[in-house]
DNA sequence: TGGTTATACGGTATTGATACCGTATACGAT
DNA sequence: ATCGTATACGGTATCAATACCGTATAACCA
């Protein structure tokens, strides 16, 4: 067999961001990473509809229809978009999708998911952190987060020095080279 | 020959986002995406040193270090960075990378580029601009980042304050979280 | 030719960030 | 029940960032 296909096949594989390949919205192949990043065996998950990949049906059907025009006319499409892992955590991802079949786009899709909150592997954020986190990004300095949460300046400086930490960067500025804004939940 | 293998290798050449993979900094394979985005003939590409895609001998002397350590803990490292297209104009890109040797990291690697949009709020990034952007993602402070380039710091500190007033951010933090790909623009 | 901008560097002054030291409560997991 | 972690707060010490003051050169543009 050919030597440049297995090793784009191996490429595939080992991408350092997650791939699928879908015939009307059922999974027929993916790698390690997309895997990986929805918390499933990768067994598990081929043949399976993206139904279970989303956090509802109702999302489901939402982005059935997202990008099909723009498809149609460039032949790719991206957004953002909320993606459900086998544990129920939801992961904010980059989508980009090309389709290999433009008059019917969901016919052969091929997908990349990449996380923006990448580096994070298992590491989750706390509301707190989330919070501060949000204030940073917006450019307020700890005592302004204080202010803003009702907490004392040095609180916000504790939740900053675990950010830093658990994501092992230098400084505030890596940190938010690393992430994107996390909206607050609760 | 295996089907699945056929059917990964052209997902990875159909893939919506640009993919390559290298070994000792010299592209082996890479896909469509990846030979657009740069503005190449996929054949002109496979054989060349990634020398040629970056902007200046100096930057790809630069980010050979950059991410070894990650690799060699993790297997994999991200960041953002600018590329070279044919025709000279520079294209700022989420990087990915995954090792597949991790003891000699550079030795097999896998790499997905996507670019992060082709005008940055209208401004243009000059090219210390983008050395120093460069550095502070990465966390460094404007001392470091003068060693680096065989500077002062004081004239870093020039640039940064370009910088912020030109993305009319209050500081470096805030400027990183907007220069991040998965922020709306305004 | 003058105006603007980028580059590069010096000084000083103030604020912010970060790293330590410490205490304390709460909560979940083993 | 103890361990680990998140939360919350206090202090101090040091370094970094930012904002000003200044000068100077080079490029480009109207």
């Amino acid at each position: 067999m050919d030597d440049l296909t297995e090793k784009m096949a191996q490429a595939f594989d080992a991408a350092p961001i997650g791939m699928a390949v879908s015939h009307h919205r059922v999974l027929s192949i993916c790698n390690t990473s997309f895997a990986e990043m929805l918390g499933y065996d990768r067994p598990d998950l081929l043949g399976q509809s993206f139904r279970i990949l989303y956090p509802s049906h109702a999302e489901f059907d939402r982005v059935r229809d997202i990008g099909l025009k723009a498809m149609e006319e460039h032949g790719s499409y991206s957004d953002e978009r909320m993606m459900r892992r086998k544990d129920g955590v939801p992961v904010w991802c980059r989508f980009r999708a090309r389709t290999l079949t433009p008059d019917d786009p969901l016919a052969h899709l091929v997908m990349s998911f990449a996380p923006i909150r990448d580096q994070l592997d298992g590491a989750q954020l706390t509301k707190r952190e989330r919070e501060v986190l949000s204030g940073l990004s917006r450019g307020m300095t700890s005592k302004e987060i204080g202010r803003e949460l009702g907490l004392s300046p040095r609180t916000i400086e504790d939740v900053r020095a675990r950010l830093l930490r658990k994501f092992e960067v230098k400084n505030t500025s890596e940190l938010l080279s690393r992430m994107s804004y996390a909206q607050p939940r609760n």
